[in-house]
Formats: structure tokens, sequence, C-alpha cells
DNA sequence: TGACTATGACTGACTAGTCAGTCATATATT
DNA sequence: AATATATGACTGACTAGTCAGTCATAGTCA
């Protein structure tokens, strides 16, 4: 009498069902291969979005199986715990935009142009979205992962630092550039734009803050006024 | 079941005034106030710790009691639970921190210097300091704690992009500085500074940064290459 | 093609453990 | 003695991780 196999449970309709929390309507999915493809996705940005939302320690994993429409035995099925799992999420998340970004845009124009290209396309894709809150979230569990913040630091912060560097020296090398010890630090570059980025997960409430135009005059300090053209 | 547990207001202790905060291992401490004071004094200062180190969600009371060399029970007489000590403990961190800044230096000399100085400062006092990794912590806590996040952005952001707003203009009224639109953005001012205290806390071991080399580069952008005086 | 079997993805009730908050008791102060 | 403080064992809510069992699909054979 104390134990009730699982007998009952789900009447019927375990098939076409779905209808779970979910809501969207899965695709037909074809053989299985696909399926565990997409239920694994389906976890990974239910987890993502939960990890944002509450921190590490703070989030359930009944809430990301929950979110993700899945139980919570299928999280185990592709994880090994919840430790790893968070591991392996910035990982998933981060190698396609490292990706994207190693795809250097055509080095036409000026140096000024290039980074304004650069950075107007950061803003967008990172700025208020899902990636910026990443980055927060990075700041924020990087200490109790040290796995983690070697992982960001050796793909994303030093690629993105010797990037910045390689500009700034061929700015300095055309004459765009007059601060030579910027070089050292291109750090400086890309200040303003990490502090957009926490800027807004934490005080746009307060003071909304148009990221693009504070970049533009940061720029200008750099390269000195932009002529009108 | 809807429980309603806690219930008790402050219970005491919020009066104990500041007492001679010096109170170190355990001293008779003469009378009562001054004993329940650095009992006080002991938990605010685990507690910092404890949450830095360990976040927020993550952080036990019975580490936090073992650190202060208290018991669970004594941390319910001085905080109503675990949120809103977390609550008062920026407060409390903090306060004493604005108060020193909102002393202003001797505004003598240029403004350059004036700011110099400022930066400077903040670099000693905050920098790889406990200090720092406080603002690490509301960073990555803030999203949760609204009232941190609004706290601290009333308290300290909102009063230093303020003052360093007013740095900014007077430099430009005296024609130090060239970038006018500067003063609409003064976060583009402190962000290097910033950059800092959160590089420190995460990729220190990776690559160290010079501080207070990079400020100084980055002051040069804003008024023009030093002149060696 | 249709029927029968094998596979393994998936489920969710369950276990073992953790931890915030309580309170009866003990200790110190007046 | 009376009162104010401090203690830490205890409780109950909560959750990471498990695993026996289910069932849709893939594979096999007639």
């Amino acid at each position: 009498m104390t134990k009730k196999p699982t007998q009952a449970a789900l009447p019927t309709a375990t098939r076409a069902s779905a209808k779970g929390p979910a809501g969207s309507v899965e695709a037909p999915a074809s053989n299985r291969a696909t399926r565990a493809a997409e239920r694994r996705a389906a976890i990974v940005e239910a987890a993502m979005e939960e990890f944002i939302a509450r921190g590490f320690a703070a989030t359930r994993l009944d809430d990301i199986a929950k979110r993700a429409g899945v139980a919570k035995g299928t999280i185990y099925l592709h994880f090994k715990d919840k430790e790893s799992m968070f591991e392996e999420l910035v990982r998933i998340v981060i190698v396609p935009v490292v990706a994207r970004l190693t795809t250097l845009p055509p080095p036409a124009g000026s140096v000024r142009d290039l980074i304004e290209a650069f950075a107007g396309n950061f803003l967008k894709e990172v700025i208020g979205t899902k990636r910026g809150d990443l980055v927060r979230l990075i700041v924020a569990e990087g200490p109790r992962f040290p796995s983690v913040a070697d992982f960001y630091y050796r793909e994303v912060v030093s690629r993105g630092i010797a990037a910045m560097r390689a500009l700034i020296e061929l700015g300095i090398a055309r004459g765009e550039i007059r601060e030579k010890d910027l070089a050292r630090y291109p750090q400086i570059l890309v200040a303003p734009a990490m502090i957009a980025v926490i800027w807004q997960s934490l005080f746009a409430r307060h003071a909304p803050l148009d990221a693009q135009d504070m970049l533009r005059v940061h720029l200008d300090l750099i390269f000195g006024e932009r002529r009108t053209t």
C-alpha cells in the first residue's frame, strides 16, 4: 500500500499530447534523434532563462523541467548534474557568439568606422538581450565557477582584447588615434559598452541609458570630434 | 500551507548606536549595549564575507553564525530574516563609504588633479578590497533584490554620476576638457574604474590589471596628454 | 505490407539530505 | 530575584538526484 508504482499516470495522449505548459507546439519531429535534440535544446533554453532570472543556487531543476516541457529525469539524460549543466550551458550559448564575432566584417573604411560598426552590432546583439544578461550572470557566478570564468576569459575576453588591441594599433599607425598608450589598455575602449550592459540590467528603470549615443561620445574622445560629412 | 511565520518586526538592537567599532577579540565589554553592538558588528562582518564568497542563496546562516562566533538564534535578535539581513547589510556597509565620499576633498588645483585624487582614492579603497567585491555582489544580486538595486542607485550611483557631471562641467568651463558631450555621459569617466573592479575579481589570475596606470591613460584621453609639471 | 520484438527516450514518485527559522532552556546583568 | 540576552537542538518545508516502469519508434521477419 505504501508503494503505488506508476500506473494511473497519464491515461493516454502522451503522443500528440505535448499540450504541456510548454505552450509552443512542437513540430512533428519525425525520428528519435531529432526529437532528442529538440528536447535538449528546449532544456538549454529553459535553463538559461531560469539561471539568468534566479542565479545558479536559487534555480530549481523542477522549474527548468516545467519550462522546457519535460520531466525532471530527462534533464539527467542530457546533463550530469546541475553544476556541470550550468558550465556546459555557458559554453553552448557562448560558442556560437564567438563564432559569429570571429567572422570579421569587411575591413573597409577607417578604423573608426570599423569600430563603430562593430560596436553598433554589439549593442544591438547584446544590450538588453539574453546575451547581456548572460554577461551579468557570468560576473555574478564567475567566482564560484572558476571553470566558467576561465572559459569566458579564454574564449571571449582574451580574444576580444586582442582584437581591440589590433584595431587600436592600426588606428595609431594610420594616425587616427593620438593616444598611443591606449593600445596597452584596450579595456578602456570596451569599458563603456560593458557598463552599458550592466547599467541596463540594473538601472534601466531609474535612468535608461542611450548606449548608442554614449558610445558615439566615447569614440569622439578617442578619435576626436567626428566631422559631419 | 500558507505559512506566515515571520512576524516579529525587528526586535531591538536597531538602536544600538555606533560605539567604538574597534571592538575586536572578546574584550570584557563593560555594558550590555556595547556587547550587543559588538556582536552585531561581528555578524555584519561575517555575513558580508559569506555573501560575497557564495552569493545570497548559497550562503548558510549557520556558517555566518559560526564565523561570527555566535549562535544562529542570535542572528535573529538583530535581523528579521535572511533577506532583510542582506538588504540591511548593503546599507550598513555602503553608508559610511558614501559619507566619506561626500566629504569632498579640498577643491584646489585643476579639475584633472581633483579627479585624479578622487580616482586614486577610489582605486585604493575599492579595487581588490571587500568593497570591490560588494560592487560585484550588487551587480550579481541586484535583479533579485530590487530594493538593493534601488538603494544603491539612489545612494551611490546617482550621487556619483551627479558629482562627476559637476566636475566635468567645471572642466569644460575651465577649458580643461574639450569634449562637451562628456557631461551627458559621466558614465564614460567612471567606466574604466568599474571595469577594473570587476576585472580584478574575475580575471586577476589570468591577467592582472594595473588599474592605476590604466586610469592615467584614460584621463589622458579626456584631458589630453599630461604636461609634466 | 503487416505483425511482432527490441530499444532507449522519457516519466515522475520517491529518497536522502539541507537549511531557514523557532523556542524552551541556560546564562549574564541589573 | 527579575529581566534581558544568548544558545543550539529541533522542525518542517523544500529540492537535487534516482530508478523502476512505460510506450512510441526502429528494426526484423514472414
